[in-house]
DNA sequence: GGCAGAAATGCAATCGATTGCATTTCTGGC
DNA sequence: GCCAGAAATGCAATCGATTGCATTTCTGCC
């Protein structure tokens, strides 16, 4: 029942537990006679080292924490399964914890990472305080953000380009003639949700454009929010002839209640959304979109962290890697055609 | 730098390392004051203690392995949250392997979860053989299986009805007067997709209704499979006009074949999808799919094994638990008309 | 104040692999 | 065959928390 151990197999080959150890850890030091007798003991009893044992006596996982605010977003769930393509290879192996954008659970997350001795920590903040994360930094675990920074110091950052990913939608659609345009904006208290209304609202306003500010609502990245910020924006008496939203969840939420509203896309409204999720070419029309190399930025992060992990303490200045994000056009923005933008 | 110990606290406070652990564990059998001494010490040195050290010596990591085909597909997204919503409030922490529906990355996923000595296994299985497996569980690690099944013995099991889903949603088509019908079925060697085959025909033929070979694609559960498998079927001379998908990826991939080669759902052709995905409701009609409680598979799994992982170590003869699907009619299915029947 | 019994604390072994150092075994050259 | 040096192996401490058992310190009561 209980596995067998080293000292097991010690005692089956008459060696002892340190020259079993070494041959599995390396080769070249034991005699090869040896090493073949072991290999096969260890065939033949089913001996599987223990983990925990050579965590402890190395002070090392071997694993790493992350940490994403909603797995079932397509977007994280395509950056967790870069960050374990990348780290595979090197044989750490990953805890995941959805926070759920909850800072509570963020931070009771972090408490159980620090516990189990993770090597190293991505992380998608979901906000709250940062004391205990500089705790865990000064402690020596390494921490990478992603998508989204706290302010934290002495950490790697991978992000998008927010600003720039509100810009080009807001030049997109001032392009296509839209004047009066709303936004269903991300909560304001993530770095990546000010930097795209910041953007936004920075290139309608090189255009001499204001925006009312009923056309901005505010939505927490989640599917409910887009659909009751969408309901909102329709339900104004100067309806906007395009809106832009910040995440792919509330796209998908904007879109449903627009839907139901019998709103017709592009016809009577241009709708840029975020992310690409993998749904945006299934609608009809096919979404207009932000769009970013979701996959690279995982592994970019695996890669930051993977660094810290093998250089020698090297107290390399903390990074910023932004990526560009680029508009994919495709079906569901149109020009203002100045009929519609009088119809009600 | 190197994070406070046991020791260093004990040292601190003049008092044994035993003391300081029963006041953390057992918080009864300790004086009150001298616990709020080493409260209060442990606040300040900022003491938390070593999981490893403590999963060493308790032999139980308070960990549990979950091994899904693909994170980014929003079925897995799912039950990994509710998987992890069950088992957080237990203080279990979940390692989350991607198998990437390989099954030698599957393989390699229970190898390195066996070193961490995990608590337990949930998977879904992807394939492959069953020795490592056999031993694992002889080992003492209880495993879950979701989804699909190995035919692994001595392991709970969470399944959808499929058989049931298959006959339900070839009897909507049929009630619809469909008799040219054809469907993307899933790859054979995995359960679940022989299961909603098995029931799709059954139905049919039952119906007296025989597909002719070419009406039945293979695709491998992943959305280009579904691209192609629709493709086929919609170059066929002898068209379906109905077609049934045995998972939601597929799905997305068939719709996208069929927008750009401009058939119209429900017109030219009704769909049926699987897993009911966030994005069904956004699409244009919005899918018909068979659809089941999600997040229950996923609870019900975690229950299962913390059932196991509390109780003392019953026996207990393994459960398979099926739960039932439903259709949830939508837009894109709809009667036959006799005049497209004969189009082509 | 003394004593029995309970409550609190301390001691030391333990979990299983790793590793610095000591010891044994090989190897090749004479 | 012997010896120096290299190669292989063994010994024992170590990582940090837990826990059975031993010891000390409290209680309450006479």
């Amino acid at each position: 029942m209980r596995p067998p151990t080293l000292l097991d197999l010690a005692k089956e080959l008459n060696l002892s537990t340190s020259t079993i150890s070494r041959a599995l850890t390396r080769p070249g030091v034991v005699r090869p006679a040896t090493r073949e007798r072991i290999l096969a003991a260890i065939e033949k009893i089913g001996f599987s080292p223990n983990g925990v044992a050579r965590s402890l006596r190395k002070r090392e996982t071997k694993t790493i924490g992350i940490i994403v605010p909603d797995i079932t977003n397509w977007f994280f769930g395509v950056i967790v399964r870069a960050i374990s393509g990348a780290v595979g290879p090197h044989a750490y192996m990953m805890v995941v914890f959805d926070a759920n954008e909850d800072p509570e659970a963020e931070a009771k997350a972090l408490q159980s990472l620090r516990e189990r001795q993770v090597s190293g920590i991505i992380r998608c903040p979901v906000g709250g305080e940062n004391k205990s994360w500089e705790a865990a930094i000064a402690s020596g675990t390494p921490v990478i953000e992603l998508d989204r920074c706290s302010g934290l110091r002495n950490v790697d950052t991978v992000l998008i380009d927010d600003d720039q990913a509100g810009r080009i939608a807001a030049e997109c659609l001032i392009a296509l003639g839209h004047r009066r345009i709303g936004t269903i904006a991300g909560p304001q208290h993530l770095s990546n949700a000010r930097g795209r209304l910041r953007g936004f609202l920075k290139a309608l306003s090189k255009a001499s454009i204001t925006l009312a500010p009923e056309l901005i609502e505010y939505g927490d990245f989640r599917e409910s929010s887009g659909y009751i910020g969408a309901e909102r924006l329709m339900s104004l008496r100067a309806r906007p002839t395009a809106i832009f939203i910040a995440n792919s969840e509330m796209t998908g939420g904007a879109i449903a209640a627009i839907r139901e509203l019998k709103i017709r896309i592009p016809k009577d409204l241009s709708l840029i959304g975020f992310d690409d999720a993998r749904w945006a070419r299934y609608l009809d029309p096919p979404l207009t979109t932000i769009s970013h190399p979701t996959p690279e930025l995982g592994r970019c992060a695996a890669e930051l962290l993977l660094d810290r992990l093998t250089k020698v303490k090297s107290h390399r200045k903390s990074r910023v890697i932004k990526f560009e994000p680029e508009l994919i056009v495709r079906g569901s923005t149109a020009p203002l055609r100045i009929t519609k933008q009088s119809r009600r």
